[in-house]
DNA sequence: TCCATATCGTTCAATGTTAAACTATTCGAT
DNA sequence: ATCGAATAGTTTAACATTGAACGATATGGA
């Protein structure tokens, strides 16, 4: 997956990388869920799943910030999970504005008998890589994280 | 970000890796896209566009196999790029099933004034890797990329 | 020539995704 | 106590995404 662009060479490193970075979430991600979605669930779902089936009940908005998505979103994906008992909405009685978002017995046996399978999976996955490449990795991705994150506000004032 | 998971160490070490390198793809990928988003155009449209225009027209299953979407999916995509004619579908006359697909001036100008500054972020957001760590990353990634997509066949059969 | 098969693109149903506008509720400052 | 600001969740419009069914076209072998 050459790229097709003549720019610098930190430039092109940067695409390079960028790319490989990408395809590599994705693929692992693909291959990942399959199993998942061949059990019923969508990665969303699974995701908020997992979230209350390791952190027990939260508001939506907890699980929003968890899984890192709308709160819109987040309305319809426990729509869904309501639809199959899978989960349910209780209003807050305190704070009437909040809705406790817990699993129903079948939400909690479905990730029960899902996840574990799910770990083995992804430790499959990572097996290739050496525990002094793992801890590589992880210092590598983290340092992009951090990096990007603090680009943010001054970046893209400058750039849009 | 802890893992709130009982497994053994080399799961933990997985189910962290996972969740940091998807982080971080995702959180490059949003501030990324952030000024193309805000420039009219969605991540899909940027995808279609940077193909065709640093690959040339290409027929609709092409680009779905170089942006890893299903044809349905292009479908859509390009519908909507021809609407603001910013691409064009010709039917091919040699084989009636293709349709080329090319940029309109408009969408050429439009890719062309929006690439540079998106290169610039991404060599940005990596310019905090050395040279050397970069290696590294791209290393690291090719490893795991590779070993996933190996895993496919034998061990959907195994664990579905 | 004719037909089975493969390929290309479209359509459909279901779900996801966001931003923005909106409703209901709470909280804080005056 | 009251009113304006903040917060939780919903709704809507627009677009994305896939898999599966489907129609049109091409191709190769009988």
């Amino acid at each position: 997956m050459p790229t097709h662009y003549q720019g610098s060479n930190q430039q092109v490193a940067a695409l390079d990388l960028f790319i490989k970075l990408t395809r590599a979430s994705e693929s692992i991600l693909s291959k990942l869920f399959k199993p998942i979605n061949d059990a019923g669930l969508t990665a969303s779902q699974f995701g908020v799943l997992e979230a209350l089936y390791h952190l027990g009940p939260m508001c939506q908005r907890e699980i929003a910030s968890k899984i890192l998505k709308s709160t819109g979103n987040l309305t319809m994906v426990i729509d869904n999970l309501e639809k199959r008992q899978l989960a349910q909405r209780v209003r807050d009685t305190k704070d009437r504005r909040m809705i406790t978002v817990s699993l129903l017995p079948a939400g909690k046996e479905l990730i029960a008998s899902i996840f574990p399978a799910h770990v083995e999976r992804l430790t499959q996955a990572f097996s290739v890589l050496s525990t002094e490449e793992t801890v590589q990795l992880n210092n590598l991705l983290r340092k992009v994280g951090h990096h990007v994150a603090t680009l943010s506000v001054d970046r893209q004032a400058l750039t849009s």
